[in-house]
DNA sequence: GACGCCTATATTGTCGGACAATTCGACGAT
DNA sequence: ATCGTCGAATTGTCCGACAATATAGGCGTC
């Protein structure tokens, strides 16, 4: 090889080396401690006074450290104690977290809409497989909601609601996890269809008792062909009502 | 009804009113103006001193909504300049954050797949439709390096790999950031099933060479079966392993 | 002018200490 | 046992300080 000088790395050969102070070191240690389940949920930590002691900084330092392991929801508080406990971050939490990241990269219609395309079928078939009839008449409430609701608001919030109870009724914690922020993040755009076409809502509502239908009698295969049927449908109604597919999401959903 | 103590409500009739702090206000006031986009990436965030002015606290104080916003990936540094910047929350950070969650919820592996099984072969006809002839090579790439690979845990990681790229390729960011946090979980179960079942390595290759044979030739149909059939063979080659469907994700992996 | 070197300044990370407001925990009264 | 009461513990916030270091400006060299 005459050509000493080819680089065999793509990109830049060093990465800055993050520079680790003191409050990022005490946050990773509890971290730490935390994932390798040395601490559980429910245990309390010791005060912050006691910790600035064992990791022999000032509590400031330890401040830091908390708020961070508080924001990324390894710790927190129930009610307002005063006591931190180790918690685990709760869906919700999580959830809104992705549908943030998700608006803030400025995702498109047409995505989120593949996403349900892919994850809700499957979901309702998991969910026919495993509601138990107590579920399916909270579904059933959820429907009745919809049919009731007067103001396209309520409508849509009903139909979100549907979709999480859907994903909760599967008893697959990832799924819930993967449909619940797209849920969210597609209501805007349904409450814009649902304005514009009239006709929409009852489409919505056929095709949910449908599903709800397959679920109480265990037809797994029959609420997953529905569930397509009312995703592709959802599809045609944002045509319909002239909604271009690579319209972003904003972050206007985000108030929390 | 002779029991007027009957409640209405389910649950508890108030939630605790979360106790607003200084610190708390002000990052949600940072946080807002980035949501709002008032704030764009890149921007740089005035001084701890000038916020500290700007909101009328003591420095210690804006630093603590600062470590927050931090932890939520709202703003950072790049390199290690000392101004802080607002920037996106990186796949990877939301990636890695999400995994932490579901591990700590210890889904099982059952639900992982169930996931699996519902994104994958979508995400693979999107890839289809989509791929570039240089993504196409990019795969092969992997594919290549999976077919070479001698260490288990190597060909664990070309595996993980694989199907990062077919996310990425399937230019669906939803997808992407549903996939990955999956299949890092799956990753030591996978690893698992590879030393068992000695023949599930060369019927992982096949599959994988199917799949980019199909994406190259833009066969979206074709991509998608071979991609429902690859997803159905880790099913059953965890079974041939003896790997109990249920057994739990662990945070081993998580060791950031 | 473009480039590198050097110095002054600004900014961050951490520290020490302080104090009001709350919560916690024990203790006694009902 | 349940309910108030009261002191101690804990948190949220503030003040001020200082070393380390990134940033910006100035100066000389080409």
């Amino acid at each position: 090889m005459s050509e000493p000088s080819a680089p065999a790395y793509k990109g830049p050969l060093f990465e800055p080396l993050p520079r680790q102070t003191a409050a990022h070191r005490i946050s990773s240690a509890i971290e730490q401690k935390i994932l390798r389940r040395a601490l559980h949920p429910g245990d309390p930590l010791p005060t912050e006074t006691e910790l600035a002691e064992q990791f022999a900084v000032h509590r400031s330092t330890v401040r830091e450290a908390l708020r961070r392991l508080e924001s990324a929801g390894l710790v927190g508080r129930e009610g307002n104690s005063k006591k931190l406990r180790v918690t685990r971050p709760g869906h919700a939490d999580t959830v809104s977290r992705v549908g943030r990241a998700l608006a803030l990269d400025e995702v498109t219609f047409i995505e989120l809409w593949e996403a349900m395309r892919a994850v809700a079928p499957r979901t309702a078939a998991l969910a026919a497989e495993h509601g138990t009839p107590a579920d399916v008449s909270a579904l059933e409430e959820i429907v009745a909601g919809l049919e009731s609701a007067r103001a396209a608001d309520a409508a849509v919030t009903q139909v979100v609601e549907f979709f999480g109870k859907l994903a909760e009724l599967s008893g697959n914690r990832v799924l819930m996890l993967a449909m619940q922020p797209v849920t969210r993040l597609l209501a805007p755009s349904l409450r814009r269809m649902i304005d514009r076409v009239p006709q929409g809502r009852t489409r919505i509502l056929v095709a949910q008792r449908c599903i709800v239908e397959a679920i109480r009698t265990r037809k797994p295969d029959e609420a997953e062909t529905w569930m397509s049927r009312h995703v592709q449908d959802f599809r045609r109604g944002y045509e319909l009502a002239d909604i271009a597919l690579d319209t972003r999401v904003g972050t206007a959903t985000l108030a929390d």
